[in-house]
DNA sequence: AGAAGCGTACGACGATCGCCGTAGATGTCA
DNA sequence: TGACATCTACGGCGATCGTCGTACGCTTCT
């Protein structure tokens, strides 16, 4: 089964989950209100709308329900661009990551990563 | 000014304006219900919408109106891209870079146009 | 036992999305 | 001139988004 594309506010519940594994929705509210001003049951009802779409697990044996993500940071990051892909680039990975590169400055040793993985990149395919 | 992110609706008839040139709804509509059945005055209220957003001009000199973009194909697809960077990637361009090369199968071409831009990113810093 | 605190459930609200029907103005053609 | 086609404007509909208030059930503390 697909799951629906995140939220913008749902994908920040999901950055917090990535970064500190399964939490209450307690948790996640201290790390949020952190940057902006938020609501506990706005974290609360995100959650429960998560749940319902598949983007996070559930665990209900605590008092304080506990949620992790369903999907890992790495899977989501490529369903999300791939979307973006498809929508913005007419699915052309080359000209995304040449406007990616553009977008932002990017560094030496971050050129130097994508350069290797390049390398690998060409030598798997036939 | 800075521009709304365009919806997916909306991207699809930017998509047609980059594609195309300015155009009228009809001639928009005509390409975008090639591929979705779509009515006539869904696109109409669509360029409405994206009038007001500001993400088109709207040229009334003729009866039928003529649209345009208001920011090119290359603008829009770098603050998508940032945007995603941001909240997705941590901002890390290096990883989206990353991400996007697995997402899909890249072409040995695309891969040397790729190396090709790196070379000249590494050149132009410091 | 009663009060105070912590937790979830539920419903609501204003905004937007994507979609379209209908109204009414304007142009075209027999 | 009258019929018909073509356009835009407007409003509505069901769904989702992001946000929260309120209700209510368990703990825990006094």
């Amino acid at each position: 089964m697909n799951l629906p594309r995140p939220t913008d506010a749902e994908l920040a519940v999901l950055n917090v989950l990535w970064d500190r594994g399964p939490s209450t929705v307690r948790q996640i509210h201290e790390v949020l209100s952190g940057d902006r001003d938020l609501g506990y049951t706005t974290v609360l009802k995100s959650l429960q709308v998560m749940t319902e779409k598949g983007l996070v697990l559930r665990d209900e044996t605590e008092r304080s329900h506990v949620f992790a993500a369903t999907q890992s940071e790495t899977q989501t990051q490529r369903s999300l661009l791939g979307d973006l892909m498809e929508r913005a680039f007419g699915g052309s990975a080359a000209k995304l990551v040449i406007q990616a590169l553009h977008a932002k400055r990017t560094s030496k040793q971050e050129l130097e990563e994508i350069r290797r993985l390049l390398d690998r990149a060409e030598g798997g395919e036939g």
